[in-house]
RNA sequence: CGGGGCGUAGCGCAGUUUGGUAGCGCGCUUGGUUCGGGACCAAGAGGCCGCGGGUUCAAAUCCCGCCGCUCCGACCA
């Protein structure tokens, strides 16, 4: 790991109470993430298994992401709907692929009101089924298209393993449904999606990505293709981050989605669907995280600044006047910042709880400060510190969030550079994906059989097939057949 | 679904080998002294010992069954 164990960090005999409260990263890396998710009162467990209760904390992420992701779906055009949680099984069964990819891992309703039902219901583990029932209606001619609509909702899927945020089996996402005259109108929305994720992922959390095709084998049931954007978590596993795809005309057709066209003549539309979930809040921990707690970026961080007033006996309530007053000026400001003015606790409990919660600024206000007029700057990231006067706040205070931001990203993207391998032959490959992991980007030829030899050989899978790559090597780096395509490997969550 | 680990106060654990009616640290409550990196003193509150059955005068402890959590492997946002 990248980070050093906090007890090596500042040579502080107390840091090893705080290793004791959060395992290390480079300890046991899961059992790190589940004690941040815990200890930062991001989640707690249900009484069901893989459920979970997000706690304010953590919603407060979730709320700051559909804010940021409505504005731009808003932005291109799209409305938001709700559509029914329960779906008639009859409905999911229609399309072949889909019942196939989905039927597993359904919760299935069979009773109410006491009374067994004529026909069982689904409860939904996606919405195109239901969701294109409606659609079937809803569109008549050429003018209904294109519809752009967008439901923020939960999901179940039973999940044999589950993690807090990464795979529970219920979870919180948005979905967008659209309908398009043409094929090409239809894959210019999926990229369009595709590329809203990403800079959303790049520019508000401070995620970089690889975005590309799926693999036909990690397509989406139902899907004409798949896009994806990848991100590498701080253990050396991908996660899939987002998801846009390109339904074709597979759902239009079996659920009879058709339009009368300019020319008088009655067509299927073209769909597409795109989602990302509550997942994502697992991926800003993984990316950003140390082993003192969260690192969240400025733009989504519930808290951006946290004021700690410094009190003492002869300078008490002159403190507290001077940090209400500036706390208050910073709010009006725009700043998400909170006066932690709680009695009982000591300065250090507090800046301690605050690094773990991962509030990008701390903002120091002591007796000394008083008198200088001045507060001291903590970053959470780099521990920096500087001093800067009341009235220079409103200006540096904002600026030193975006360089925070900046530098997140910045970290993040190098992080993945560095855990990203090209070249070298078969046996290199399954080294690295035993040893440091990250992605391996290779040459492929193309065929499942080569895909299925790298996954049991590696547990690594295609990840995507990255738009803006050029193929290095002629040869399939698991056949060494002639290659068609250059790919992005990793073992993933 | 296969393999390992763990279920005792909100959290972390001891007690289980050898049965005798539950303890420690942190946290919590109240009062006081404190406050520039997890303060201190005092007094308190808090337990179906995961669930069900069995053995026994007596079970956290022994036996049988079940459930849950977690980690590692095959599927998914």
């Amino acid at each position: 790991m990248e980070q050093k164990g906090s007890s090596t960090g500042k040579g502080r005999g107390r840091d090893k109470e705080f290793v004791r409260e959060i395992t290390p990263q480079a300890v046991d890396y899961s059992q790190w993430y589940i004690d941040v998710v815990l200890k930062t009162e991001l989640m707690d467990y249900a009484p069901v298994k893989g459920c979970m209760a997000i706690r304010p904390y953590g919603y407060a992420i979730w709320e700051k992401m559909q804010e940021l992701l409505n504005r731009r779906f808003k932005e291109t055009g799209h409305q938001n709907a709700y559509f029914p949680l329960f779906i008639p099984q009859e409905l999911l069964q229609k399309e072949a692929e889909h019942v196939e990819g989905f039927a597993p891992e359904v919760a299935l309703v069979t009773q109410g009101g006491g009374e067994k039902l004529s026909e069982p219901l689904v409860v939904r583990p996606t919405s195109e089924a239901i969701i294109c029932d409606f659609y079937s209606r809803w569109i008549q001619s050429w003018r209904d298209l294109p519809l752009l609509i967008n439901q923020w909702c939960n999901v179940v899927r039973w999940e044999k393993v589950t993690r807090p945020f990464l795979r529970t089996s219920e979870f919180l996402w948005q979905e967008g449904h659209t309908c398009h005259r043409t094929e090409e109108e239809a894959e210019a929305e999926t990229l369009k999606m595709l590329g809203v994720y990403q800079d959303f992922l790049e520019k508000e959390m401070a995620i970089p990505v690889i975005a590309g095709r799926k693999s036909e084998r990690e397509r989406f049931a139902g899907a004409l293709r798949t896009y994806t954007v990848e991100g590498l978590m701080r253990d050396g596993r991908a996660l899939q981050a987002g998801t846009s795809h390109n339904l074709g005309q597979h759902f239009a057709r079996v659920f009879d989605i058709t339009y009368l066209d300019q020319d008088d003549s009655l067509k299927h539309v073209w769909q597409t669907s795109w989602g990302v979930s509550t997942r994502l809040i697992g991926a800003l921990i993984m990316v950003h995280g140390d082993d003192r707690g969260l690192i969240l970026p400025p733009r989504i961080a519930p808290l951006q600044a946290v004021m700690v007033p410094i009190i003492s006996r002869n300078a008490r309530d002159e403190v507290l006047a001077a940090a209400r007053r500036l706390a208050e000026m910073l709010q009006g400001a725009g700043i998400r910042l909170k006066l932690d003015d709680r009695e009982g606790y000591t300065p250090g409990w507090k800046f301690n709880e605050w690094e773990m919660k991962g509030v990008p600024l701390r903002i120091e206000l002591g007796p000394r400060d008083l008198a200088a007029e001045q507060v001291v700057l903590v970053r959470r990231d780099s521990g920096a510190k500087e001093t800067v006067p009341w009235a220079e706040l409103p200006r540096r205070l904002p600026l030193l969030l975006e360089e925070l931001q900046e530098d997140l990203y910045r970290r993040a993207l190098e992080y993945m550079q560095e855990r990203t391998r090209s070249g070298g032959d078969y046996d290199e490959f399954l080294q690295v994906m035993e040893r440091e992991r990250g992605f391996f980007v290779a040459s492929w030829c193309g065929r499942e059989e080569c895909e299925l030899k790298a996954k049991e050989e590696s547990k690594a899978t295609i990840r995507c097939i990255p738009f803006d790559r050029e193929m290095e090597q002629k040869n399939c780096i698991v056949c060494g057949r002639k290659a068609a395509e250059v790919v992005y490997f990793a073992r993933a969550y």
